[in-house]
DNA sequence: ACACGTTCTACCATTGAATGGAAGGCGCTC
DNA sequence: GAGCGCCTTCCATTCAATGGTAGAACGTGT
């Protein structure tokens, strides 16, 4: 017993600790965050005490901890995403304005579509909540458009490991989708949340015509109108790209 | 030279290595960044490495360092404010819709008031880009609003360690801001950044009726009615309050 | 085309910082 | 008021972190 008894480095544990919430969690007893992130009570303790003195967490009276605003404020003033988001906002409330649709912007991150930016349909109430929020590639519009554009490898690699765990939907299945989405130039899909309503989504490519974020709405099936939806989309990802630059 | 020869801790070392993006910065370059973090290169190279291994900087081909999707998506999904903001939100944009104006969130954090969530002006540019902006408690009425309702003790201390860089401002002129706001219950503010423009703010008590939050307009001088906006805020903030429970 | 400067990356002997069990508080419940 | 759960502190042990050095990979100017 010295240095690490299982072998992990801090950076490791530091990590393990951050990570350690749950999805949506804000707020852990100092027990319950050392049991998740597998460490000693007085090894996790000492972590989390050191990491609040530079305000990336927040320990509070009786062991309550979160994560600390100071962390907050770093992560969104350097956002890898933040030139993208910056891009896209105005081209996202044009779309929101016009078509009055849910919008979205999606990035690839493995084999999954993360969602980093979403404008709520007027009225509807906001769910911001799901921003930050992930869905695997092919069940997305975001995810198919995504990928369905990205370099031969990387779209052989995925199908490749590719194996659905509901077992609906085989590797040919997904061949097919990201074949038709690459030759149409935008991907839909029907809403795996709700039945009842579509997703449609355009690749966004950069100055080097590199496919970096997928744009895209959420619509009722009743208003589904893809001649006035893809159009409007595809002009919007171009003015983002060319905002982007590079 | 064995353990850290400048004394610091492993994790003194991963703060600082996160947190040496400069505002706005998305990607610097490993020697710039070891620099910036005050670490032989060596060293700074291999928490880098370590970190981006568990998605929370993203060491990419030629030394090019960014913060990671996954640290993003962490701290988004887990963030402090979520459940603040998720409660707000709704009644962010009635503001926005009724009134037409700027809308913006804000805590206190040390004696700054830092900006959690804005909706801009119908029509107007999104400026996302200040989110997660900080303004000293003096200059904003966010940060007025704060402050004027925090117990005496907090206010007190605030005054006493008191001084404007600028000498434009003395603690008593302060004094005299927050006692008139928390006798009003709001607090206006000529605009610092724009001098046509007024920021009004007004608390957000939580059930306890501790004030957690603030929210406030930016509107044209021309526009300044403060017998329509105000209690629109209040409204507003009561809303949030009784949404935020506790 | 070549040499130079810059930056990234890998290696490895040295050593003090990280570790975690144990014991001490503190508050709560039964 | 005794027991329980949880937070917090302490400290001897020891191995993981350190960073100088050297080599590789670019890019640039002559």
């Amino acid at each position: 017993m010295a240095n690490s008894t299982s072998g992990d480095s801090v950076v490791d544990r530091v990590v393990r600790v951050i990570a350690a919430f749950p999805e949506g969690v804000t707020s852990l007893q100092l027990t319950d965050l050392a049991e998740r992130a597998g460490l000693p009570l007085s090894s996790a303790h000492r972590l989390v005490r050191q990491l609040s003195e530079h305000g990336l967490l927040d320990l509070g009276a009786g062991g309550n901890v979160r994560l600390g605003l100071r962390l907050w404020e770093l992560v969104n003033r350097n956002s890898p995403t933040l030139a993208l988001r910056q891009a896209a906002m105005p081209f996202m409330e044009d779309i929101q304005q016009v078509l009055n649709q849910n919008v979205n912007l999606a990035v690839l991150d493995g084999w999954e579509a993360l969602f980093v930016e979403r404008l709520s349909r007027r009225g509807s109430v906001a769910n911001r909540a799901r921003i930050a929020g992930r869905m695997p590639v092919h069940i997305s519009s975001a995810g198919l458009a995504l990928m369905s554009h990205q370099p031969r490898e990387l779209q052989a690699e995925y199908l490749q490991q590719f194996q659905d765990p509901s077992g609906k939907v085989t590797a040919d299945v997904v061949r097919h989708f990201l074949a038709e989405a690459a030759q149409q130039g935008y991907a839909q899909l029907a809403g795996v949340v709700d039945p009842d309503t579509w997703g449609i989504a355009v690749p966004v490519m950069n100055g080097k015509r590199r496919t970096v974020a997928a744009l895209g709405v959420v619509v009722p099936l009743a208003e589904m109108r893809l001649q006035a939806l893809v159009p409007a989309l595809q002009t919007a990802a171009r003015g983002i790209g060319r905002q982007l630059g590079e």
